[in-house]
DNA sequence: GGTTTTATCATGCGAGTGCATGATAACCGA
DNA sequence: TCGGTTATCATGCACTCGCATGATAAAACC
C-alpha cells in the first residue's frame, strides 16, 4: 500500500490521519525532528504535498497529531502489558519496563519520546499533550504500590506517591543513557529490579 | 558589548567562540534547536554571518561547539559545588541538586541540554560529545557513595554502582516534568532527600 | 444523468536556509 | 611607509520551507 491515485470518497479520515502520523514517526525516528517537513513527510506517507495539507492544516498541528497518535500507541500498549499481569507489584515492575527501549519497537517509541520532550519544551500545545499522559502513569504507580503493600508485597512505610514519582523519574532518565548503548538490556531490567528489591516487606 | 565594525587583529579566538557558543544557547533557549540558523545566531551574537563562518566552518560543527560549551559549563558548576561540601553525603546530595533545574540558570542550562539530548541521537558527534560527561558524573556518584559507606553515612549494603546508576538516572528523568511545572523546587529536593534517606545507614 | 461534494494533485510564491566568494578595512612586521 | 596577514562584512547561489491556489477526477446525491 503506497500510491492512491484519483480514487476519492470512501476514504476513512481516521486511517489516513494515522497514515500521516506514522510518516511523521517514521521521520523524526530516522532524521530527527528537524528534518520534518510537509514535503518529507508526504515522501514517507506515499501521497502528494497537498493531500497532507488535506488532512493537517498546519505543521504544528501535523506534529501534534502524532505526538497525541504515539502517546495513545504507548497508552495502549502499557494498558495492555499491566492487564497481563497477576499482582500488584507484577503490573509495577512491567509497566516501567514496557516503557523502557528494551527492544526494537520500544526503542523506536523511546527515540520518538525524546524528540517531542525537546520540541516540547519550546511549543506549548505539545507541552500541554505531553503532560497529559504523566498524571495517568504517576497514579497508576502509587495506586499498584499500595495494593502491593496491603497485599505485603512492599514495605508498610513507604510513601506511595513518592516511590511513584521517583519510579517514573528513573524510568524517564534511563532511556537516554540506555539508548546510546551505555547499558544493556538486561543491565537496565537489574538496575530496575535492584531497586524494587529495597522496596520489599522483609 | 554589541556591534563590532572593522578592527581586527587583536582578537580573542576562544572568547569570539564562546560568544557564538552562548549566542546558540540563548536561541535554543528561547526559540528552540529548530530556528538554529547561522543567521539567527549571528543577530543574536551581533555579528555578521560572514564573522560567524569564519570561527566556525559549519552550522554542525557550530551546534558541536555550543555543546561542548555547555558540557563544560555544567561540569564546572558541579566541581564548584562538589569543593564547597565537608562529607561525602553532601557531596552527592548537592551534586544532583546542581544538576537539576532548580532555579532560572539551572533551568536554562537543562533546557538546552535537554535539546541537546533530542539532537543528539540523531547526530552521531553530539552523541559522542553527550556521551563524555556520563562516564565521570557516575564515577563522581559511586566513588561518593563508597565514601560514605566507609564512613559509616550510608548503609554498607549497598551496591554502589547500582546507586549511583539509579541516582543519575532519577536525576535525568525529573528534569523535564519539573522544567513544564510538575515539580516544585522544594517538591523535586524532598524528593532526591526522601531517596537519600532511605540509603542511610540506620 | 447531471450536479454537487469530496479527495487528490501540481504548481507557484515569498521567505529562509547553508555555504561560497570577493571586497574592504585594520593591524603587524619590514 | 608599505606589502601581507587577519578579521569582518555584504552579496550571491542553489535549495528547501510552509502555505495558498486552481485544476481534475471519482463518488454521492437527486
Amino acid at each position: 500500500m503506497r500510491k492512491w491515485r484519483g480514487m476519492p470518497k470512501i476514504v476513512d479520515h481516521d486511517a489516513r490521519r494515522r497514515h500521516i502520523a506514522e510518516a511523521v514517526h517514521r521521520v523524526i525516528h530516522d532524521k530527527g525532528m528537524e528534518r520534518v517537513s510537509l514535503r518529507e513527510v508526504a515522501a514517507e506517507a506515499g501521497m502528494s504535498m497537498g493531500t497532507v495539507q488535506y488532512y493537517v492544516t498546519t505543521k504544528d498541528q501535523m506534529l501534534l497529531l502524532a505526538l497525541e497518535r504515539i502517546a495513545v500507541w504507548i497508552g495502549d500498549r502499557v494498558a495492555a502489558v499491566a492487564a497481563r499481569q497477576s499482582t500488584p507489584l507484577d503490573v509495577l515492575r512491567a509497566t516501567v519496563l514496557e516503557l523502557l527501549p528494551l527492544d526494537e519497537e520500544r526503542s523506536y517509541l523511546n527515540r520518538i519520546g525524546l524528540a517531542f520532550q525537546a520540541s516540547s519544551v519550546v511549543d506549548d500545545d505539545q507541552a500541554a499533550a505531553m503532560r497529559l499522559g504523566v498524571p495517568a502513569l504517576l497514579s497508576l504507580f502509587a495506586e499498584q504500590i499500595r495494593a502491593a503493600q496491603t497485599a505485603g508485597q512492599l514495605a508498610a512505610h513507604l510513601d506511595a506517591e513518592k516511590e511513584a514519582s521517583i519510579l517514573y523519574a528513573f524510568a524517564q532518565g534511563i532511556v537516554n543513557t540506555t539508548l546510546v548503548g551505555h547499558y544493556t538490556p538486561e543491565g537496565v531490567a537489574a538496575l530496575l529490579d535492584y531497586h524494587l528489591a529495597r522496596l520489599h516487606a522483609e
